[in-house]
DNA sequence: GAAAGCATGTAAACCGTTACATGATTGG
DNA sequence: CCAATCATGTAACGGTTTACATGCTTTC
């Protein structure tokens, strides 16, 4: 069986502060991005299920604009079974890059258009890794001060790291298609 | 509207060379497994609406051992639709690292236990990296002998770079936590 | 004779995305 | 007054995994 990690995600995020299925999304999306995704339609029926198996509870309703704003706590409950899984090592991350399936098959096309497929992986990495050293900035300066803080910043350094990987191999790519195909030099 | 990937794999696949969902599933299994995955669940029945779409067709069926071995060829509409694909950038890959989630909410659980987490998954690359740097030394050799080796080089090489941060990271990050855990030298 | 490998497939369950529905408040 | 943001949720669809069902051949 697949177990559902969104589960996890939720309970983790919970186990630091009580919050809304609003407030999760947005901390998915700020925080978690580079490692992790979840949408509306995913954190609301998730939300309501472990409310009702006791891992969650509602804590209190506040009402500013629109519905009433449903604020979540984690239970001990809550509280075991997150750490029993964060205990747990991974034991298999599987990957897909539709970009490697797709250069896998590319010999079928023309090597400009291989080369304009890396390059346009190759922008979309830069751009986000100017983000992510950024932030590794700021945790290195704050990550001794508590443990979250530790955390937060091995996250952040790990994305730097296989992002360094990204563009290292882009560009040697890029080089070896280009000289390929034209070597009249 | 999310894109059926499997679709371009197994197009991918059979327009290399005529093979049957059994083919399909062991190469996926060994030449793609570093970046791709699919199970048989999947794979038939894709290969039963593409066949439908008129994308491929039964080339021969051969019966040896059980049930009739149904081998697939790719069609010319079939190689449109495929090197379409091929020549359009992946506009977002989203990627989600189970282990990556673990370690942002593992300031909830005690530091051997976080270490334990990561050495494991330092193991688990190790072992897959040692094969793919005998992939990539066999694929260097015979890269200029054709347009598919050096693609299959290229996404080699990929793997190898990525595995290697993998790797750095990990014992940067293990070393880190150490250092902490005990502070008495 | 048992186990492993060859070979195809279906059905159920589950995960995840997208679109839809609703509606109040705040800022330009 | 319109757009953006806050806020919750459901329904439909599609992708993916797992389990199940079948049965032959080869190897130990």
């Amino acid at each position: 069986m697949k177990e559902n990690k969104t589960k996890y995600m939720i309970l983790g995020l919970l186990n630091h502060q009580p919050m809304s299925g609003y407030d999760i999304k947005e901390r998915v999306d700020h925080a978690l991005s580079m490692f992790w995704n979840s949408g509306f339609g995913q954190i609301y029926p998730t939300l309501a299920s472990l409310a009702e198996d006791g891992d969650i509870q509602l804590l209190k309703k506040e009402s500013k604009a629109g519905p009433d704003r449903k604020v979540y706590q984690i239970t001990e409950q809550g509280k075991v079974m997150l750490k029993k899984w964060l205990a747990t090592p991974t034991e298999k991350e599987e990957v897909r890059y539709e970009m490697l399936l797709k250069l896998f098959f590319s010999s079928a096309i023309d090597p400009t258009d291989v080369i304009r497929n890396i390059e346009s992986f190759q922008m979309k990495k830069q751009e986000e890794k100017i983000r992510l050293d950024m932030f590794c900035m700021e945790l290195e300066k704050i990550m001794n001060e508590s443990e979250d803080h530790r955390m937060y910043y091995l996250t952040a350094r790990f994305g730097q790291k296989v992002y360094e990987a990204y563009l290292q191999w882009a560009q040697q790519a890029i080089d070896m298609l280009r000289e390929n195909e034209e070597p009249m030099l």
